[in-house]
RNA sequence: GCCCCCAUCGUCUAGUGGCCUAGGACACCACCCUUUCAAGGUGGCGGCACGGGUUCGAAUCCCGUUGGGGGUGCCA
């Protein structure tokens, strides 16, 4: 009846880390698989940060991955919520098997004892003074003699010497409780089987597991995931690294090519690293995870994102860019955005894109009154008397051209070229710039086709008029 | 300081004692294709941190060194 339970617990500060992200579709390859629940606690002791509005964020952005949970638990104002009840309950029960103390040495008397004495860190001072609760004194955990042997599934065996532990604190002066107790208590009454997360945690875990089995419970299956680093090789943080999930899905990477690039951040897909979810999560195991930092590299995810873009229908890749076309900061106005003339020019686009957000500024000059001139461009290309000629020879030709279409355009303009020992590439830009605005851009007698006979020649003869 | 983790091309990695003259992907470079720019194709550059063992044989096992990272809060 109760299969293997997975949980992952970000704390709601405003935005879901990608650290985060790929800690959660392990966790989430795994639960499915494996037939389990995916258990999301969203967390935090300080109730400031359990603003609905950010909490509905990781909700959002886990929905964006593909991931929703099947046993959700949120909370408002932590103070007030049913599970600080059960935290400080639990160190309650702590307390009576012997297994916690209080203690009222503050930080200071601490730091000023160690000083005096020449040691580092609380040496368990309190543990026989029998001191009972009361305003100031901390709960402290009694940290037994011996080892504490941490199985990991992908480290291994994991030894620590429970003497240089030193007895932690569970509630504060203030009777509030601790993360590390608010994190175990919640495991052990989520009924978790499987810890999955950073290895920034491993150092904790003897810390977690003796509170585990002070509750007379057995501990969890631990799986430390390799840290996701910098160009620094730091752990990548808000301060210095784009570390927003939702920050990449507004800048239009596709969920998709952030699943999998994310997933091969510790782990290996078999054969091909581009492989759909299903095939991921149907071999993921934990075993394989490696144990070395992953730097997170904005290149190849980009390498990746460009490659879920063309493998997109012209429909799909229409639906996927939309937001960005229609977007009050769009390089044209939404009125003037036309979808037939977006899908005819789609797979020329698709290939020029690493982002969803690349394609608006692709095809801008097809929704404007008039294209963005590039100045630079303009002078570097009439700045030959022959680019200027060979205009002039383009709106004499269109102008009798039968047959408005990509091939005749492409002919015609070639024959222009020809007369004055021009190859295509070259006799093209004059044309390109006067339509476009750039030097650059998708193929440009598919373009003028769909931009129409009317409005090129119109630009064509405005370029014409420009430039006399 | 103490504890823990990690170590293959610039980056992500394959590799679990002989299939390794170390394979792939991204990046980079060259060429091809080509109406510009892309995309695509072909090829190239480039790595087992170091020192000792073990072994007939080591990228692979052991020890040490060095280097990197993480933890060590009345933060989460």
């Amino acid at each position: 009846m109760s299969g293997p339970r997975f949980r992952i617990a970000p704390s709601p500060t405003g935005y879901f880390h990608v650290g985060g992200a790929r800690t959660a579709l392990f966790n989430w390859a795994l639960a499915r698989r494996l037939g389990g629940t995916f258990v999301l606690r969203i967390e935090d002791t300080d109730a400031e940060r359990n603003r609905p509005e950010w909490t509905q964020g990781i909700v959002d952005a886990l929905a964006w991955i593909g991931i929703s949970a099947d046993d959700p638990h949120f909370e408002g104002p932590y103070f007030q919520s049913e599970y600080a009840q059960q935290h400080v309950a639990a160190a309650q029960r702590l307390v009576e098997a012997g297994a916690a103390y209080y203690c009222d040495m503050t930080a200071a008397d601490v730091e000023a004892r160690n000083q005096a004495e020449g040691n580092q860190g609380y040496q368990g001072w309190s543990r026989d003074r029998g001191l009972g609760p009361g305003p100031g004194h901390v709960l402290r955990f009694r940290v037994p003699a011996g080892t504490t042997i941490v199985r990991d599934v992908v480290r291994g065996d994991v030894e620590f010497d429970n003497a240089l532990i030193e007895d932690f604190v569970l509630l504060r002066g203030n009777g509030s409780p601790m993360f590390l107790l608010a994190n175990v208590i919640d495991d052990v009454s989520m009924r978790i089987t499987h810890v999955l997360r950073a290895e920034e945690h491993l150092s904790n875990t003897p810390k977690q597991q003796m509170m585990w089995q002070a509750l007379g419970h057995q501990p969890p299956v631990w799986a430390h995931l390799p840290l996701l680093v910098n160009e620094q090789r730091k752990k990548i943080s808000k301060r210095r690294d784009k570390v927003a999930l939702e920050q990449y899905r507004e800048e239009g990477y596709l969920p998709e090519a952030m699943v999998n690039y994310l997933m091969t951040l510790g782990w290996t897909p078999k054969g091909v690293e581009i492989q759909p979810w299903s095939q991921m999560e149907s071999e993921f195991l934990l075993e394989d995870v490696n144990h070395s930092p992953a730097f997170f590299d904005l290149k190849k995810l980009a390498a990746f994102n460009g490659e879920y873009i063309r493998k997109l229908s012209c429909e799909q890749f229409l639906a996927a860019c939309r937001p960005w076309l229609l977007a009050s900061d769009a390089p044209f106005p939404a009125e003037r955005f036309d979808e037939q003339v977006f899908l005819a020019m789609a797979p020329h686009i698709q290939p020029r894109c690493v982002t969803l957000a690349d394609a608006a500024g692709v095809v801008d000059f097809l929704f404007l009154a008039d294209p963005v001139v590039d100045e630079e461009a303009w002078a570097k290309t009439f700045v030959s008397a022959d680019a200027v000629a060979v205009l002039h020879d383009v709106v004499a030709a269109y102008h009798l051209l039968t047959e408005w279409t990509a091939e005749a355009l492409k002919s015609s303009l070639a024959a222009v070229g020809e007369t004055r020992g021009m190859k295509l590439g070259k006799a093209q830009a004059p044309v390109r710039v006067s339509v476009t605005g750039r030097t650059v851009g998708p193929p440009l007698f598919e373009a003028l086709e769909v931009l129409g006979r009317t409005e090129t020649m119109r630009r064509l003869r405005a370029a014409e008029a420009a430039l006399a």
